[in-house]
DNA sequence: ATGAAAGCGCTAACAC
DNA sequence: GTGTTAGCGCTTTCAT
């Protein structure tokens, strides 16, 4: 694929060795060549348009200036603009990003992790962590720098980064109790995840704050599919149904909106759905999703600039970033059916 | 990252030179290996957990077992399931997808291309074809081998995998004149992107055919935001109002979906409007879109083969594969205004 | 401030 | 069938 310059090439058009060439075009060891020198050595990259080549310069420092990215399954709408979000940021510090689907199961994470070591990543994002994930206490032991993202770690001290998730339901729960909603259910997403969790627990808290009724529910998978099957027990099953469901997701919503229609009945106005992450045409389904905006970009970029940083210092941090969420009001919350 | 074994380690610990290691881990090289030798090195591979360092062999072979996705833009729901296919092809041949988007511009795709280059890729597969690109002309000329995918390259002689465009829009057209009409509108994508050419042409003659009308429009991007703006002309200038809409793709139909509910019109009572793509969550709009369905998935799969193959036997391939596509219908189209 | 030399881990050409 | 040797392109001592 073309034959490209190497620095021997470089060395000789500037009149120099080759040794110099490589500390006249690196940052950090340019100051150890003349001001001249310098000048001479870049003109002559220039022209040649020489570009290090990675896999000679990985090969002798040991790093491959890449990071790996694990997460579960990019056709999942969150993860898209996570991942433009890294990546903007990596390309900015000349790394490059290398992603890898687990299929949210452990064997696909251990074997997408694995893969990507195999490959010499410098570091791992992971949006895909799971509580109690061995593969996770691994690798921390294994001295494996990584950040985590969206979802913690359980007991594995990497830092993360993700959305206020407490508040995002909070304002959930304040927005359907302003409505006249006394009666609340919250479809949560599986308990291993640390984001269903957080955000059951918040759930219950907001509801009690507001002294309303708040059942929880929960699900095995965060997909339409299981919301759907979900709202469908509720519909058929629970005799006092509630007025108000706060899902997990926007997929879990989404299956909601769905069974609803199923059953011939109305949103809002027979039940009032919120969602979680405002994923992409959230505000196209039928109705527009009520729903909390989560900065899925911002969180990618600042995963990505934690791990540089601990990748810059050699520190491992532990930091937590909590990125501030929004309540996005659309047409699925109205008065519970009492008030119409 | 925790010092990883090497063939040296390897060697040792099998008793013999670590050449032989290499070859009798070589898929192409291990029957100049002795049977014993092989399975002693094996044993020893393994339980060393010995993964050869990638930017070695590289180095060495000069090729990095990498290939450079370049894409428009990754939160396009189009690109998701066909990155998805790729990697699933890729990964099961050892190689490795590097992503890069261009964000629909043609520096970007100079930008990207080059940055993949930089990295040592094997190859691209190149989704992101512009008509007349010199980007793509350059790098055939420099012998970088490449796919495109989707889109093709104008005269760029590089194979190409992508729908069947031509049938899927001739399906949406017969479906419409079947449900009685007789004036319909192709809101095509840039001119400039070969699939909007095939598009626009297979409508024509599709109209045609059915000796119906087929007016033509054409808008500078493949948004909802163009296919909103482009909806709202329509509904405000047209005096003779078609009965239905044909989109460049879903996300066109999706803005058209946009303005009609905006201006207090029904589809598909008012207008009929068909889609491109069946991207994730057409069928959650409001109504259901109908849409042509792309096997994407499949068409990453078979860019990635069609690529490896290249790169497998040195011959460049000028191939053109084309994947069926079928018509979904849904709720978006229904008998014309004046049938009703 | 710069050159010389060594070596990162691997594979391929050449012996035997 | 296996060992020896060389070298891919780079950075980093160590000299000077």
């Amino acid at each position: 694929m073309g034959a490209r310059p190497t620095i021997d090439d470089v060395a000789r058009l500037a009149g120099v060795h080759k040794a110099t060439v490589s500390r006249a075009l690196n940052q950090r060891t340019e100051r150890l060549v003349g001001r001249d020198t310098v000048l001479r050595v870049r003109e002559a990259a220039e022209s040649l348009g020489y570009v290090p080549n990675v896999m000679a310069r990985g090969l002798r420092t040991d790093s491959s200036m890449t990071i790996g990215v694990v997460i579960p399954d990019l056709t999942n709408p969150l993860f898209p603009p996570i991942v433009r979000g890294i990546e903007s940021h990596l390309q900015s510090r000349g790394y490059t990003a290398l992603l890898a689907n687990t299929d949210e199961n452990e064997s696909g994470e251990r074997v997408a992790i694995a893969s990507l070591l195999d490959r010499r990543v410098d570091g791992l994002i992971i949006g895909s962590g799971h509580r109690g994930d061995p593969t996770l206490s691994e690798i921390h032991r294994a001295g494996v720098r990584a950040v985590m993202l969206n979802r913690d770690a359980g007991g594995v001290p990497y830092p993360l980064v993700s959305g206020e998730d407490a508040q995002g339901i909070a304002a959930s729960v304040r927005h359907l109790v302003e409505l006249g909603h006394r009666d609340l259910l919250h479809i949560a997403g599986p308990a291993s995840l640390s984001t269903s969790e957080a955000r059951s627990v918040a759930f219950q808290s907001a509801c009690a704050e507001a002294g309303v009724r708040g059942r929880l529910m929960e699900v095995n998978a965060l997909t339409a599919e299981a919301g759907e099957r979900a709202a469908d027990a509720v519909i058929a099953g629970l005799p006092d149904r509630p007025t108000a469901i706060v899902a997990g997701n926007d997929l879990i919503a989404l299956g909601v909106l769905r069974s609803l229609r199923r059953h011939g009945l109305e949103c809002p106005t027979d039940l009032s759905v919120v969602g979680f992450n405002d994923m992409v045409f959230a505000e196209d389904f039928h109705p527009p999703l009520t729903t909390v905006r989560v900065p899925a970009r911002s969180m990618g970029e600042e995963a990505a600039r934690l791990l540089l940083r601990m990748l810059d210092t050699g520190e491992p941090t532990q930091e937590r970033v909590m990125l501030p969420v929004s309540l996005v009001v659309r047409g699925s919350t109205g008065a519970p059916p009492r008030l119409r």
